[in-house]
DNA sequence: CGAATTTGACCAGCGC
DNA sequence: GCGCTGGTCAAATTCG
């Protein structure tokens, strides 16, 4: 398998940081013992980056939800007057609602653009798409691409009042990692994974087909990319002038 | 050529 | 029972 050319600048010339493809620059008293102890804090570092780069991510998203409420204050009263309208008329009865299970998230999108694409991490399968009663424009609907497996089910459709802003409904949880955030986690459990050893055999430990699933993904959308890859950068930095001091004392 | 999307048909719930 | 509506299925079509 050739994995695809990672286009992000996360300083993998910085020697601090150990890439693939490096040859490892063994000191004559770099011992085993000191290489694994300083594989173990790399690895560490990568997770609290993730762990840091997962609280960002969700801080932004709740920050823009706020912004966007507050913006279109007017729609949203009339759309969270229609969704109690709309989950009313779901034809399952209401009391068996998941109701903490449904999630709406309005997005803010081109008029112009005509596709009902929400991005927000994971697949989805279009399976449908209807024109409803009371909205014009369409009403589409996906399944997670990891269903059976995954419940989650997702409808779209743009607002009735604004074209500028698309309303996804969100039915139950994933049961599993965004292949975003699975390529992410492989990533920082890559360090010592032994190419023999496949990520079903333990979870921590995901192959390379998931790095390369993130690499095509974040190809896909160079502002993510750019936008990442600083924020990443940014954060390596902080956390070497946390970390380092203590490692230059081993 | 396989995967993803489109779209008409079909089904089930609800109100009359 | 019938019609309306939202949701789902699956064959046909498109796309990479």
């Amino acid at each position: 398998m050739v994995a695809t050319p990672f286009t992000i600048d996360l300083n993998l010339n910085d020697p601090f940081c150990i890439t693939d493809h490096d040859t490892p620059q063994v000191d004559d008293d770099d011992t085993v013992y000191n290489l694994s102890r300083k594989n173990k804090k790399l690895k560490e570092m990568l997770t609290a980056v993730l762990d840091e780069y997962n609280s960002l991510t969700t801080h932004v998203k709740k920050l823009m939800e706020d912004k966007e409420e507050r913006e279109s204050s007017p729609i949203k009263r009339k759309l969270d007057h229609d969704e109690t309208v709309e989950q009313g008329s779901w034809k399952r009865p209401k009391e068996d609602l998941p109701v903490s299970g449904i999630k709406r998230v309005y997005v803010k999108v081109d008029p112009s653009d005509k596709s009902l694409v929400v991005k927000d991490g994971y697949q989805w399968r279009k399976y449908g798409q209807k024109v409803t009663r009371d909205n014009p424009s369409p009403r589409a609907y996906y399944k997670c691409s990891f269903a059976p497996i995954c419940p989650v089910k997702k409808k779209v459709q743009r607002s009735v009042d604004d074209d500028g802003v698309v309303v996804a409904t969100y039915e139950g949880e994933h049961n599993h990692r965004s292949p975003m955030q699975e390529a992410a986690y492989a990533l920082a459990n890559k360090r010592d994974i032994s190419t023999s050893e496949r990520w079903f055999d333990s979870p921590k430990q995901l192959d390379e087909v998931l790095v390369e699933q993130m690499a095509n993904y974040l190809c896909k959308d160079p502002n993510f990319t750019s936008e990442l890859a600083a924020a990443i950068t940014s954060r390596l930095q902080d956390l070497r002038r946390k970390f380092l001091p203590s490692m230059l004392m081993d």
